[in-house]
DNA sequence: TTGAAAGCGCTAACAT
DNA sequence: ATGTTAGCGCTTTCAA
């Protein structure tokens, strides 16, 4: 073995002195081997610097330690907590996480998905519940053990670890209702594909339905993570002079962030001139001035929960259950009584 | 095989009545198979749902198509938009991104490392130059292509693609001290392990040696991404009766945010009453009430060339030679001149 | 252009 | 407690 090429186990057994049987179980199952050739082993792997090949080992096995997640991006702060949280319970039961972005693209979901079963993911954590029926066909066929996150359904066909956008929203447009707002705006991203933002949308406007003499507008933005051009659709929401609305509501902090800082750059006072809310209670909605009225995610809980859940279905308890999360209305400075 | 097992090659390939050999050619060389041949091996493989299996692939090809990186935490925006770059470079070459975090801890990134390894990653990413010997000594001996972002050194040791952050952070101290401060104090993040806050420390002790009559004073808190650690540090620094600070240097935005809401907390005016600023210039620099006076890094431009450069290592380009990019100084409206 | 067969590095069943 | 050995699923010679 020179000292470029990687150490396998058959190098590792000879310094050792012992079979590749005995490096195995050093390795995986310790406490079938003695002592005294467990001390020999150990010192041989750290001499060669030795790291089991991954591929032989899961095709041996066939277990990979290894789970996957696909989330939309990383740039939209919604998703780092969760997933940091998912990560570092995988982590205390030596699994490996793999993380792909699809960019909101079910396309490229769907070949992130086949890449990461390649690669011997034993269970997949998606966001949402949105995507085509292709996708859904592959999981099942192939079996593959999956939660959805981010949102939540009564269905019994998917396990969900999440939480109820639709429900969420309605309160939180019940909040807005009760504070005497009658013409409403919502500023959203691109519903396709996109269920959560779909959910939002349809809460508050059920939300509306109950109540008389009440107008509802809902005013797309071209992505779901740009602070930009929420405040474009901001800008173009001020200029209506027909049921003008007293309070916008975004479907994410991000957006309602861009639209505060548009109102800002408007010279209109936030809430004074109007009202603003977000959704997912993430960092900024905190540091922005004023605090953002918005729905509060337990972020970390659903990772938590994903990762607990896809563990157990590894360790065999098949008959994993839906866990739905509870929200809140956070009620900050961006949202007051209509005057 | 039932529906519920992994097809294999030889299903595909009987199947599509072919050898194994050609259902790979299919997949891995499709020119080197006729057209006809070729539809054949792509109908059977849709009828089965195939993906190849990663352990096999890897162990007999020994390509894993695979790149590691291991950033210190995801809930840290630092690393979130370059990381995103990365892995969208990588992606199109066909590369799959294998994430981990180390927590800012060294032994947890040798772990990962290890893992990744073993997982196949032909080239890895880490953050910053600081770690332990034996880190280093086992990327050495297992010959491991890797390279070193989020800072920049001028050794041939190692390949960097990073920004300077002692020269940054002396030209932004040299900012503060053109404004007329003389007593400036500095929040940090811890420094074990993490060159880049040494770095930036460093820079604004050379700034200041070179003015008389200056002082500085370098408070520490415990973590790098706690905005209410910084308040704390914050509050710490206003009680001081000699030398008061008129500027407070924060090693990062998001200290520095948390500094800007403590300061708020406490009635105080930022910048009438005090001066803060950042450092990275990541989003919550601009939405931040005052915006911050911080230091612009290029982290999508980072994260690219940092792709590209292991992408040519892969490719056989042996000689690849560290980047440095440039930063510059963001004024904003949380620094301004000594009354 | 295609097929037959060896072998990648490891684990697990079986034997001792 | 340890060793021997078959074989995981794939790619890649080599031969046809």
């Amino acid at each position: 073995m020179t000292a470029r090429s990687k150490p396998k186990v058959d190098d590792v057994a000879k310094l050792a002195g012992v079979s590749t049987a005995t490096v195995s179980r050093c390795l995986n199952t310790p406490d079938r081997v003695s002592e005294e050739t467990r001390k020999k082993v150990e010192v041989a792997v750290e001499e060669l610097g030795y790291t089991p090949n991954f591929g032989g080992r899961y095709l041996a096995s066939n277990s990979s330690k290894t789970m996957g997640a696909i989330i939309p991006t990383m740039e939209n702060a919604i998703f780092a907590r969760g997933i940091q949280a998912f990560q570092e319970v995988l982590a205390n039961s030596g699994i490996t996480l793999l993380i792909s972005t699809s960019g909101y693209d079910p396309e490229r979901e769907f070949e992130h998905i086949q890449t990461l079963i390649s690669q011997g993911a034993e269970g997949l954590l998606l966001i949402g519940a949105a995507r085509p029926k292709k996708t859904y066909e592959f999981l099942e066929r192939r079996n593959i053990p999956h939660v959805i996150a981010w949102n939540h359904r009564w269905d019994r066909k998917h396990i969900y670890v999440g939480f109820d956008n639709y429900f969420a929203m309605q309160e939180l447009t019940n909040t807005v209702l009760r504070m005497g707002h009658r013409h409403i705006a919502i500023i959203a991203g691109p519903t396709t594909y996109n269920d959560r933002i779909e959910d939002r949308i349809s809460g508050a406007q059920a939300a509306i339905e109950k109540i008389d003499e009440t107008s509802l507008i809902v005013k797309f933005c071209p992505t779901n993570y740009s602070a930009i051009q929420a405040g474009q659709a901001f800008e173009e929401l001020m200029e209506l002079d027909h049921h003008r609305p007293s309070v916008i509501m975004c479907s994410n902090d991000v957006l309602a962030v861009g639209a505060i800082m548009q109102a800002k750059a408007m010279n209109m006072n936030v809430p004074d001139d109007i009202s603003i809310t977000g959704f997912d209670d993430i960092e900024i909605a905190e540091i922005v001035a004023p605090a953002l009225t918005t729905v509060h995610v337990p972020h970390r809980r659903m990772g938590q929960a994903a990762a607990q859940l896809l563990l157990n279905i590894r360790a065999g308890k098949l008959d994993q259950k839906s866990i739905k999360l509870g929200t809140n209305v956070v009620l900050r400075n961006s949202l007051r009584h209509k005057t």
